[in-house]
DNA sequence: GCCGTTTTCGGCCCGACTGTTTTCAGTCG
């Protein structure tokens, strides 16, 4: 039981008690506690502990109780007693858009509707739009989202989109009536997965833009146009919003729709204690005393002014804010890179001056982990190096499969000294990038390694990986890395989860327990940059940090255009809380060859 | 069901847009 199906058990509960339209507030605490739980560094034993879970904020007596029950019997009765007041398929009706609980509810209770296939059958037959809250414009949406169902499943790698949100952010920014222009949300936080792309815009001529947006040529289609907001369809499915406010309007609203919401929410609380108000449009005055005695229209609300709240005795002045650094002044932090925006820890750093000067692309100096055509890359040694030197770095590892991945032709030790005299000779030319001669060793089934070490003491380095045998116990699968990384030949651990986003789940294995061993043996943990893996996921860094693991950020290469993958890997080293300092190959060579020997030596030594 | 700088009760974010209404409920973020 990983903590993902418990925060799913928690979202499905969520859900069935909206159908049975149970206290709202009930169901967001459900829906608050599961977010909790994704977010938490939990191990196994953890999750089975009542008092650990209940210091999870969101999650009390209650709630802590089920996740227990999940955690140790692998069900819940609570849970299968809610199932058994609805059919089981209408859960996926919740997968359309404009069908929230209320209208899934009719459907069920009025046309005896509990599957997308009833759903589809009573649209066709023209029996939806008659009912009470139905019409045919929503009836015919229905039908389209059906049909599109299977494109617009609403997921997708920060990699898959990000070329898309560039290319749409870099136009809205070269018109002409667009004065500031960001990409906010969990793409701004480099979130590993994104539901979606906001985009800010600040202009006088909202209209203009919302007009160069709808006819963007990446806009496949438009969901809802309004004066300031506006949600279309992109070509790759993603789902995409505009905002366009004013100048003065800007800080806020970047600030509002970066989020997280947990942090937005601290964000206002904050606010609060100072007397003061914050939304998407400003910082202004705790409506305290107004709101008793006659509720304002929103409109009427977003006229105020902050000069009101100035003058009331007893409340901070507010001062005028210009972009996201004052804003976060004004509430006595630090400014708080959007990485760290998910309520882990960040505020009590910026409130105490703490938060880590974290790394930048520019820091990396090197990297190792990449791939040519003597195994399963898509480019020659040659190609691989020159495009690492394209990129300004001053060292590569080239660590091609070991031979028991005969999938990706692996090789053996012959072939190995071949690659090896190869990068000798090719070095031989190369004044300004060394190259380092490693390899991508298989991690087999007992946690021994695919070479000797007599073969793996003649190279650079050594990337472990486990590419195999995904389906070992827990305890198994971490005895497995455990006993690879304390080779002393190891160097890092690649992919230490095997996860592909949104494909496959990685395979069951005790983190702690495996960083506490990287810390003792010294090895290296990688943080694979491709954006399928991300791997080591950014929410173990911190506790990787505390015990001392070094990092290493890899593209895993498998051509040269993937070598610019690091950047993705840098995203996730920020959300990580991670500084030039935390990641190895911001070493300079000449510091990062000894660091090399480091491990071997300490092993000999002992 | 959770939470506490209105702390064991009484709050819990709220604004934008759509579609079906005839002043608003539902959905979404």
């Amino acid at each position: 039981m990983t903590k993902e199906k418990i925060a799913d058990a928690l979202e499905e509960i969520a859900t069935l008690l909206e159908l049975k339209d149970e206290n709202p507030f009930k169901i967001r605490a459900y829906q608050n506690a599961a977010r909790s739980i994704e977010a938490f560094g939990a191990s196994f034993s953890d999750l089975q502990n009542q008092e650990t879970l209940e210091k999870i904020p969101g999650v009390g007596k209650a709630i802590a109780a089920k996740i227990s029950e999940l955690a140790t019997t692998g069900g819940l009765k609570f849970l299968d007693e809610l199932r058994a007041e609805f059919p089981s398929a209408i859960l996926e009706l919740f997968s359309i858009p404009g069908l929230g609980a209320k209208k899934i509810k009719a459907l069920y209770e009025q046309l005896k509707i509990s599957s997308i296939a009833d759903l589809q059958t009573a649209c066709e037959s023209g029996q939806v739009a008659k009912l009470p809250g139905f019409g045919e414009t929503t009836q015919t949406k229905i039908c389209n989202a059906i049909a599109n169902r299977t494109k617009h499943v609403g997921s997708f790698q920060f990699g898959e989109i990000a070329a898309e949100a560039e290319h749409l952010r870099s136009d809205l920014a070269a018109h002409p009536d667009a004065s500031q222009v960001s990409v906010a949300g969990s793409f701004r936080r480099r979130k590993e997965i994104v539901r979606d792309l906001d985009f800010i815009v600040a202009s006088k001529s909202p209209e203009a833009i919302t007009e160069f947006f709808c006819a963007h040529p990446l806009v496949e289609s438009l969901i809802a146009r309004g004066p300031t907001k506006t949600s279309v369809r992109l070509k790759s499915g993603i789902q995409c919003d505009l905002r366009v406010i004013s100048n003065v309007e800007y800080p806020f609203a970047l600030n509002y729709f970066t989020g997280s919401k947990e942090h937005n929410i601290v964000m206002r609380n904050r606010a609060l204690h100072r007397g003061w108000t914050l939304n998407e449009y400003r910082l202004g005055p705790a409506p305290t005393l107004e709101k008793a005695d006659s509720p304002e229209s929103p409109a009427k609300r977003r006229g105020k002014t902050n000069v009101e709240g100035a003058s009331v005795p007893g409340r901070a002045k507010i001062l005028a804010i210009n972009d996201e650094t004052e804003l976060y002044r004004a509430l006595g932090l630090d400014f708080i890179p959007p990485e760290l925006r998910e309520n882990c820890g960040e505020f009590e750093a910026a409130e105490n001056g703490k938060l880590p000067r974290l790394i930048e692309l520019e820091n990396l100096r090197g990297t190792f982990h990449c791939h040519t055509t003597a195994s399963d890359g898509h480019n020659s040694l040659e190609e691989m190096v020159a495009a690492a030197q394209e990129l300004g770095l001053e060292y590569i590892g080239i660590a091609d499969h070991s031979r028991s991945s005969v999938q990706a032709h692996g090789l053996d030790a012959a072939r190995l000294n071949v690659q090896r005299a190869q990068i000798r000779k090719l070095q031989s030319t190369l004044s300004d990038i060394h190259v380092f001669s490693g390899i991508e060793c298989d991690v087999l089934r007992d946690g021994s390694l695919d070479f000797d070490d007599e073969i793996l003491a003649q190279l650079d380095f050594v990337v472990a990986s486990v590419h195999s045998t995904f389906n070992l116990s827990e305890v198994d699968m971490t005895k497995r890395v455990i006993r690879a990384i304390s080779n002393p030949f190891v160097t890092m651990l690649a992919h230490p989860t095997g996860r592909l986003l949104l494909k496959r789940e990685g395979y069951a294995i005790d983190i702690p327990a495996v960083i506490e061993a990287a810390a003792e043996t010294s090895t290296w943990i990688e943080l694979n940059a491709a954006p399928k893996r991300l791997d080591l996921d950014w929410r173990w860094w911190p506790l990787a940090k505390s015990k001392g693991v070094r990092c290493v950020i890899n593209p895993d290469a498998h051509r040269v255009s993937r070598l610019q993958d690091l950047w993705f890997g840098i995203g996730a080293a920020r959300k990580g809380w991670l500084t030039k300092e935390d990641v190895t190959n911001c070493l300079p060579l000449v510091k990062i060859q000894s660091a090399l020997k480091a491990k071997r030596v300490g092993h000999s030594k002992r």
